[in-house]
DNA sequence: CGGACTTTGTCCATAGGCTGGACAAAGAAC
DNA sequence: GTTCTTTGTCCAGCCTATGGACAAAGTCCG
């Protein structure tokens, strides 16, 4: 178990690093801004803000962009975010495929690259690893900040995969050996995680100080972010509520315990419930999830059950998240949210009948959509964090 | 719900403050140590070390205690906390008595006074409060570091209680009140939560970076410690698991819903219980928690069903909270505990079957003992924090 | 149009606090 | 007794926040 270690000393550097990091989430988040504005929002004086722009603009991160309009006095002179100071490359790791992009400050994507796995693993993997990486590399691009990596499994803080089924990999190392091959800062991290932390970072100004996203895919996962910081846990396994047992007495699951979140309200468990309902039936078996959707959106009563009782599984783990962690932005992310309403109901329905009245009223459920690019943007949130230091706390 | 504010600026009088905590830590966790030791340990130079010593000299805080063995040079001068430079009046509002005490920087109890509750509620109880604090600052004592306050419900980060059923409180500014009246620093938190972070702090050098406490007595409550702090929540509701569901078709909860942990695991649940099964059975009906604890280690097996049914509900609790945070060090605690290892073994087992096996295997739940004292040990620790600043991040 | 007032951004002297080298005191090893 | 180590303090130097002063550039009002 991990101990509470000595933290380290605080020194002066620390310390124009934290202010410095203050000034950036200024101009990052509030756009083109006047130093005066910075000094009122952060507290530093003036004097200090301006060391700090001018270090700024020297890193080529931020530039003056003209005049604002007075107040009573001179007029402010704005000072921008250069977006495209610094790019990225991130890729996410999926179950079928591996993407890549490039993306700039703001996240927005530059460039992209898949690579289909084609049942590849191990080295084979890794290898299409760095084929992505040199392919992005290779066109045009500004100075690069890091690399960042999601992919399913549990990855620690160094960026070693402890495993990753799909993928075979098992202690490997990835973080390290990308950051050495190319020289450059490394992220590694869980996917669902990094898409709950881009859901966080990319909230804007008012971003929550605590937030959950669940990823209910091919698999489900959460990602917590507590006091503004993605929270890891003893084994870097906080918010794998997959395999959260749902029904004691239910499915087999893959990980040998029976009746899983995974087995209950993963996409692949609803088409499998769908199926069996639909042969039992003997009606047309819909062949993909937005199969169900439609045909829950048109009425089907055999298709809003399948997607209701999976709501209600999620619903189970949303309620307990809740009731322990009190957080009360949840948000569901991931390609089965294209069931719409109907699941969203039965989710926000069943956290409800399960969780005390006051908590559940303040609690939003929210939709996040599928996401597509959540896990390429959360690895780049986390670079932005740890490069720049985007987020900070104290 | 609670959005990120800008952070406060750092300035040197933080770094110092930051510093000057670690030399405390060092020194409260690591006995007598000299300061060339804490420099090694901290990083800090020796010179800083010395003078943050002078500075904790200067407070009454610290002294030397003569000379340790050389190690091939000058013999270091040996320096300690002086444990009785401040003392604290802590107060356990429970159920049907407050408890308070005036205890030293160790935690050690110096007096205590108690009251019986009698039914007062309200202003009442409030005067008892008073009562209770006036009794023991009328004693001998040295400087007060604080007063603190454990009570049962919700309560903010100012100190204001937000409700609290059995006493009929709702947004009691009791912090704010007690600070103002005694013109002394102030800390009111939840009875779980704070005998939570009792139990990380007073856990010694190598606490964990993460711990959840649960309280299981006459309600059931958690405290979370997550990377070494006590997590809030949005609503200050974190760790409130006593009304999770765990049984849709239950028993009905005095908050209004069906088969709440509370209705199955807590002391009152299981006497009722225990109850029901003795009369139906018409054996004799225990009466007391412990006489079921007796029954059940002598091998009776309607008590054994009983303890193991609670234990097993706990259990449930225990896997979800373990599932989504992956703590992997739980301490239940409280007047449950006399249930002793049939108990335990129903939680451990029930936690097991419900949670990855990987996680499980590393996950240990700990008797944490009746541990009466932990809600006034636990507001003791939450003053070290926030007035000393024992413990610290970054 | 001109003076009074505001706001902005920079400059400067000051001070807090960390850094690292120097040094004496105190002990061990030979 | 000499040399080497370790400890604790002292001191000069440096980094960085602070706050006042000031010029530039506006607005507002008469």
């Amino acid at each position: 178990m991990a101990r509470t270690e000595f933290p380290a000393k605080a020194t002066h550097a620390q310390t124009r690093a934290h202010n410095a990091s203050l000034v950036l989430r200024a101009l990052y988040d509030l756009g083109p801004i006047s130093r005066a504005a910075i000094a009122r929002l952060t507290g530093l004086t003036r004097t200090s803000v301006g060391e700090l722009v001018a270090e700024l603009e020297q890193d080529g991160l931020a530039q003056e962009v003209g005049r604002g309009p007075s107040t009573g006095g001179k007029a402010p002179t704005l000072v921008s975010l250069i977006d495209d100071a610094r790019h990225m490359v991130t890729l996410d790791l999926g179950e079928r495929t591996f993407t890549a992009a490039l993306l700039n400050l703001r996240g927005e994507i530059q460039r992209r690259a898949t690579r289909n796995l084609d049942g590849a693993d191990g080295d084979a993997a890794v290898a299409l690893v760095h084929d992505l990486i040199d392919e992005l590399l290779a066109g045009p691009h500004s100075p690069i900040l890091g690399i960042g990596v999601g992919t399913p499994g549990i990855v620690d803080s160094e960026g070693t995969i402890r495993w990753a089924v799909n993928l075979s990999w098992t202690d490997l190392p990835l973080g390290k050996r990308l950051a050495a091959h190319y020289n450059l800062p490394t992220v590694v991290a869980n996917d669902s995680r990094a898409a709950a932390f881009a859901t966080f970072l990319f909230e804007g100004e008012d971003r929550p100080t605590n937030l959950i996203a669940i990823k209910v895919g091919h698999g489900i996962g959460a990602g917590l972010v507590l006091d503004g910081q993605l929270f890891d846990g003893d084994g870097f396994g906080a918010g794998e509520i997959g395999h959260i047992v749902i029904e004691p007495d239910g499915a087999p699951c893959h990980c040998g315990r029976f009746g899983c979140l995974e087995t209950v309200a993963s996409v692949p468990a609803i088409l499998r419930r769908a199926f069996f309902q639909a042969a039992e039936s003997g009606v047309r078996i819909p062949q993909s999830i937005e199969a169900i959707a439609a045909a829950a959106a048109a009425g089907d009563e055999l298709a809003l059950g399948v997607v209701r009782a999976a709501g209600r599984a999620l619903g189970m783990a949303v309620a307990s998240l809740t009731g322990a962690l009190d957080v009360r932005r949840i948000v569901v992310l991931g390609s089965a949210t294209v069931l719409g309403e109907p699941w969203f109901e039965a989710i926000r329905d069943e956290a409800r009948r399960r969780t005390l009245a006051t908590l559940a009223r303040d609690t939003e459920v929210v939709n996040g959509g599928p996401a597509d690019d959540a896990v390429l943007l959360g690895t780049c949130a986390l670079l932005l964090t740890r490069e720049l230091g985007l987020t900070v706390r104290r």
